[in-house]
DNA sequence: TATGCGTGGGC
DNA sequence: TGCCCAAGCAT
């Protein structure tokens, strides 16, 4: 439905949205598709460079899955996450096996994509297809957490009622609603931030609960701090990026010498073979899959 | 439902 | 400087 929020918004975006190529007039479903896999956690700055050699590279679903799974994970490069490498490559063999090659538009047949989840399936519905479709990620979380909840930050984990009331707010014409979601992203990603949200930059501070109440401070449970240095994680990405960079298999002692502890390299190694990210060979040199 | 999963930039 | 955060997903 149409609320006082949703002209002001969509104005703002009118006039403030950035120009990324998956928003192109010229972006296809693969290429809306390959940048929401690539910004699931990731900043956009860093997904631009990327994007580009990805789809100049594997313009179609059908180029990325006539190669090998490795080579997705070795264009990945150091976006994080490579385990999204292997699920967008499990995609595009998906899209060519079940859906002819071509991108599905339903939100059902996008969710039973590898790598999928709800925020995607219905990112890709809106985006790529002007679907009807709540799309709830972290940007519109906060930004209805502090416009309609008058909270600094929304819950940990997302609630019905959230999904609730993205629903709520969504306009009835489809193109619309759309353009509506894209736009409330925007709004969280440019003015309505996490750490500063530049208020006076905002084209609904008048009808912000959380500006009305005066910006409280958020008052929950802490909010989980990720540590890195010295975990799984951290050797786990020490030790791809050494296949990344090889041209070919490498010997054992090329892994070994990138991480001290021998337990937890080992565990690591294995972790990466059981998750496909590494392929042990017969003669006991390590590769990218095939 | 809580946790594991990479990486780098901003403050 | 460390800490927090970034268009989540799978288990």
């Amino acid at each position: 439905m149409s609320t006082a929020y949703t002209d002001p918004i969509l104005h703002w975006y009118g006039a403030n949205a950035r120009d990324l190529p998956w928003r192109a007039p010229d972006a296809t479903p693969w290429g809306v598709l390959v940048s929401e896999f690539m910004l699931q956690q990731t900043p956009v700055a860093r997904v631009l460079p990327v994007w580009h050699r990805w789809m100049e590279r594997w313009p179609t679903p059908a180029s990325l899955a006539a190669e090998p799974s490795g080579e997705a994970v070795r264009a990945w490069g150091r976006l994080g996450y490579p385990r999204r490498a292997l699920r967008l490559h499990g995609s595009a063999a998906a899209i060519v096996e079940r859906h002819g090659g071509r991108v599905p538009s339903s939100h059902d047949d996008l969710l039973a994509l590898p790598g999928i989840g709800a925020y995607t399936a219905a990112a890709v519905a809106s985006f790529a297809f002007r679907r009807r479709h709540a799309v709830l990620d972290t940007n519109v979380r906060r930004v209805l957490a502090r416009l309609c909840s008058g909270v600094e930050y929304p819950p940990r984990s997302q609630t019905r009622a959230e999904v609730r009331l993205a629903e709520s707010l969504l306009p009835l014409d489809p193109p619309t609603a759309a353009r509506w979601s894209v736009a409330v992203m925007e709004l969280g990603a440019l003015v309505c931030t996490a750490r500063t949200p530049r208020c006076v930059d905002c084209p609904v501070t008048g009808q912000c609960a959380w500006q009305r109440a005066g910006r409280p401070a958020y008052d929950g449970p802490p909010r989980r701090g990720q540590t890195y240095a010295g975990t799984d994680r951290q050797c786990r990405g020490r030790l791809l990026a050494v296949l990344r960079d090889a041209e070919g298999p490498v010997e054992k002692g090329a892994l070994d010498v990138v991480w001290a502890d021998a337990v937890q390299r080992e565990r690591a190694l294995d972790a990466l073979i059981a998750d496909g990210l590494v392929d042990p060979l017969d003669d006991g040199r390590y590769a990218l899959p095939a």
